[in-house]
RNA sequence: CGGGAUGUAGCGCAGUCCGGUUAGCGCAUCUGCUUUGGGAGCAGAGGGUCCCAGGUUCGAAUCCUGGUAUCCCGACCA
């Protein structure tokens, strides 16, 4: 076992380390040897398919289809759209060779000097632009709308400073793009996208999040309105997890992509975009793992229910390992999916701490005791309990468990998100709450720019959103004295 | 891109200031015995381009010059 389970570094302590060492120790990824780029090893990535699966269901359900674009995006396709570029061009890897040679002076491969490509060939560092391009081919009556496409790829962004999942170079995402021929319709697609979101978050996740429109100034580039879903990490720090972007018609005047309406008029066409990353499980690890490891919602958890014998000497072994599997099988009759650990040649407590650091919701162990007398241990990983029950019924137990810790898990993490919200009025308890509390502070703001700037700048807490659900209330804002119609959330963030 | 640090066994590190036996420790690995209801103990073994290149020296992991990679802090991060 090439794991190393001790020495787990404290959440208190020091967070980022803690996470970082998390992140690895459990086997969900590690830095690769290029630069700022991820390993995602096999755990993760079993993890990441759950996910995948999950959100892929919840699209075809909303009447959206699979389908792929190009990796590489012509240099001049950026410029089409003015703030786009803007918000794109100083993290973008960039081809500007398609071969290589020999070193004529004997020094490995170089880049050979005369295969430079007239036009530069972007990365994708997202598709809007190689989509809405295709899509222009796509679409000429209102007959093709709407199109509902998402995209499963990767993407690259070359960001200065990497986090395992949460930034990375290079990414895993999924990147819906709608086309539709009301701006009424593409509004409700976004509105409708960012619920998806919201819902796999907390159902599947048990992740609680903050509905709400981000602020002009941190809105995608190229959007006319941006919606995210907001989470709070367990050190009070928000994490935008999902977002989802009405993109007016900007991408359709900059690709001309235009429809004739049945009344014979030419008319651009309106657009969406909406995606989440593996980002998502930056979050998952950070808003419920503790300091023994991983604490995943049964719903994600590659391995549901781990069982582990205690035993002495081969013959003990295999009694047990035939009862195991036929609880085994029980569980698994019930679409559980349970692992027996045989293994003899690490030993039980060995075990034990093993799956708690891979976060396996549901732990069973069989012992002498427990053939006598016809019980079983369960230990949950979400609670850190363990009762002895009777073996009979066990799998119904089970079941039922694997959903209520489910609830549980998500429960805590709402009970923790709630308690940090704090409302304020003035700029000094604004300051005081962020400096010894953290999460989010709801306050009143004056709307502009200068303002959400100002503030960064003193505290670097940003306006994580304007909630969805948020009541009207007259006020001030905090920084400025100005009149303010409602509350937004602030917060420092990842 | 600015500031700081590091590069020695699979992983984590000591040794470098002040050059000198065969480069060391913990974890991991392998072998044997004993153990087994929460991360086993003892004994033994294997494993090295001391980041790369050049220089100084009788002698370099150690000193000098250049390069390179990684990490941390900031800036940046729809």
């Amino acid at each position: 076992m090439a794991v190393e389970l001790k020495d787990l570094t404290k959440v208190e302590d020091n967070y980022s380390k803690w996470y970082n060492e998390l992140v690895v120790k459990a086997g969900l990824a590690e830095n690769s040897a290029v630069r700022g780029c991820m390993v995602i090893k096999p755990y993760g990535y079993a993890i990441w398919e759950k996910m995948q699966r999950a959100l892929d269901d919840m699209f075809k359900a909303t009447g959206h289809q699979n389908a792929y674009f190009p990796l590489f995006i012509p240099k001049s396709f950026f410029s089409r759209e003015a703030s786009h570029v803007e918000g794109f061009a100083k993290e973008c890897a960039v081809v500007t060779h398609y071969r290589l040679k020999n070193d004529e002076a004997g020094k490995g491969v170089v880049v050979d000097p005369e295969a430079r490509l007239e036009e530069e060939l972007i990365v994708r560092p997202t598709s809007e632009t190689i989509i809405w391009n295709t899509y222009k081919n796509w679409i000429t009556s209102y007959r093709d709308l709407p199109i509902l496409c998402n995209q499963w790829a990767n993407v690259v962004r070359w960001e200065m400073r990497t986090r395992l999942f949460l930034r990375t170079a290079e990414f895993l995402w999924q990147e819906g793009h709608t086309a539709h021929a009301t701006r009424e319709e593409a509004i409700e697609e976004a509105e409708r996208m960012i619920q998806v979101y919201k819902t796999f978050a907390e159902e599947w996740m048990g992740v609680p999040v903050i509905v709400g429109h981000k602020s002009p100034n941190e809105r995608f580039a190229g959007a006319e309105d941006t919606l995210t879903i907001e989470a709070l990490m367990q050190d009070g720090k928000a994490l935008q997890s999902g977002t989802s972007h009405f993109l007016g018609q900007n991408f359709a005047k900059a690709f001309d992509v235009t429809y004739t309406t049945k009344e014979g008029k030419q008319e651009y066409v309106w657009a969406t975009s909406w995606g989440v990353s593996t980002r998502l499980m930056g979050a998952l690890i950070m808003a419920h793992s503790d300091n023994n490891g991983l604490v995943l919602p049964p719903k994600l958890a590659p391995i549901q229910v781990a069982m582990v014998p205690i035993y002495k000497g081969d013959e003990q072994l295999a009694v047990m390992k035939e009862r195991m599997e036929q609880i085994a099988s029980q569980l698994r009759a019930k679409g559980i999916s349970v692992k027996v650990d045989a293994r003899d040649n690490v030993r039980s407590g060995f075990k034990f701490a093993e799956y708690e650091l891979k976060g396996v919701p549901v732990r069973l162990a069989l012992g002498p005791r427990d053939m006598e007398n016809g019980t079983i241990e369960l230990a949950r990983r979400d609670t850190l309990t363990k009762q002895t029950l009777s073996q009979e019924g066990i799998a119904d137990y089970v079941e039922k468990l694997l959903e209520e810790i489910q609830q549980n898990i998500f429960r805590k993490a709402l009970d923790y998100r709630n308690s940090m919200i704090t409302k304020v009025d003035t700029w000094e308890e604004f300051v005081e709450a962020l400096d010894t509390k953290g999460g989010f502070i709801s306050a009143h703001w004056d709307g502009t720019v200068e303002t959400e700037v100002a503030i960064k700048e003193a505290t670097k807490a940003t306006i994580r959103c304007i909630p969805l659900d948020v009541e009207p209330e007259e006020g001030v804002c905090i920084h400025s004295g100005k009149p303010s119609k409602c509350r937004v959330l602030f917060a420092r963030s990842y």
